[in-house]
DNA sequence: CACAAATGCTACTCTGCAGTATAAACATAG
DNA sequence: CTATGTTTATACTGCAGAGTAGCATTTGTG
């Protein structure tokens, strides 16, 4: 239900000078650049007070802007939340996929799927604290298109467990669910590592990795 | 920081009529089913839109009462919403204790107390979800008792890992960091089962006590 | 410099809900 | 059948915060 305009750029279709092209590309640029600083301040406070908690007020005064301000770079708060939200998922799911076109053995690929996924995790914990946390807050229809994400999340790590599987590397009773612990295990570390804490990111994402292949190695302790 | 008065039953020491005695336990025991009524209520709200979302007038009309009722057995809604993580996480507790109240080796241990605080887990799903959830909207001080019982349950488990690594029945590195793996496996439960849905609760008893063994268990295949 | 167009701010509105003052209904005792 | 205390409801207050209308300010253009 696009207009045309909406769609296709009318500065390459209508004969404009180079200059106003380049001019509304930067523009273009500057608002994106906006709108990313306006999420990472809003996530920063979801992540620490919760979603509802949190006034755009306050998340304006941090950015030394005015509630308005944000209202002309999103419609309303929702909007915010499933951006964030959105982030937290689609930065695994594409740290998954990178993983996975990675060449080797299923034992192989999964090592890197949980290294980066749980790196990943990490460096944007704000993100998936939240997504994992308020998504009883987000609209039907959004809450509807994160799910799809997080499924498709699950249903590729579980066909990594099942290649391994057939190939007799890991040994799973049934793939799908097993993929959900794992997922379940990444997801985990969002919700309980701290940074400064008792451990360092790297002793979180070594342990992660070999809880993962203890969960998938055969009972007779082949593939080491 | 009591007083006297607030700790032992006046109507004990002084000599009362049985009649009052009896009286007065009864109308204690309705108080009890009250708060009790109302609490549970509040969690299935809780869990449904999240506790901001939430307001005491429908939970008062979903009751058949009104809010000042409510307001009469509860100080406040943090009141409430701390009983409920409260609740969460003692169950699990004390679902962990009894088990390890078992005689056993430290496998039949570890058994044990996954399929109990797993099935506890599951059967306050409520109760669970909104602790782990809804932490942010705690006071300080209530976050702060609600943590030391976390706190506890993971040093009992990670104790339970340790005899285990003595007596060689568990490959486990670092017990106390493993033991936090145990019980987000646990607690993951409760953000992830959905009564009625793909896998049966017994289902996923059954993996979680899997997944654990799996964990913990000595690469070289021994104590199957 | 004048004029236009965008970008941002001041100063609101309006709603929804936590919490309460007060009155009514009910029970219990004398 | 009155007197007294307890339990519950009616009917408010007060406030915080989402969202907005309209003014001010900057920026670019001929």
């Amino acid at each position: 239900m696009h207009k045309l305009a909406d769609v296709i750029d009318i500065a390459d279709l209508m004969d404009k000078p180079r200059k106003k092209r380049a001019a509304s590309q930067l523009k273009d640029e500057i608002t994106a650049y906006k709108r990313r600083r306006i999420l990472e301040e809003a996530s920063h406070f979801f992540f620490l007070n919760g979603y509802e908690a949190t006034t755009l007020d306050s998340v304006a005064e941090q950015l030394n802007v005015t509630k308005p301000f944000i209202y002309s770079y999103y419609k309303n708060k929702g909007e915010l939340l499933y951006e964030i939200c959105q982030t937290g998922i689609q930065l695994s799911l594409t740290a998954l996929e990178e993983a996975l076109s990675v060449e080797g053995t299923a034992s192989e690929q999964l090592k890197i799927v949980v290294e980066r996924v749980a790196r990943i995790i990490i460096e944007n914990q704000r993100y998936v604290t939240v997504y994992l946390r308020e998504e009883k807050c987000l609209l039907p229809e959004d809450a509807r298109r994160i799910r799809d994400l997080r499924h498709t999340f699950d249903t590729k790590l579980a066909a990594l467990l099942e290649k391994g599987k057939r190939t007799g590397e890991f040994d799973v009773l049934h793939p799908s669910r097993t993929a959900i612990w794992v997922s379940g295990l990444l997801s985990w570390i969002a919700l309980w590592y701290h940074e400064g804490g008792r451990w360092s990111a790297t002793e979180v994402v070594m342990d992660a990795i070999t809880m993962v292949q203890k969960m998938v190695k055969p009972a007779g302790g082949a593939h080491a």
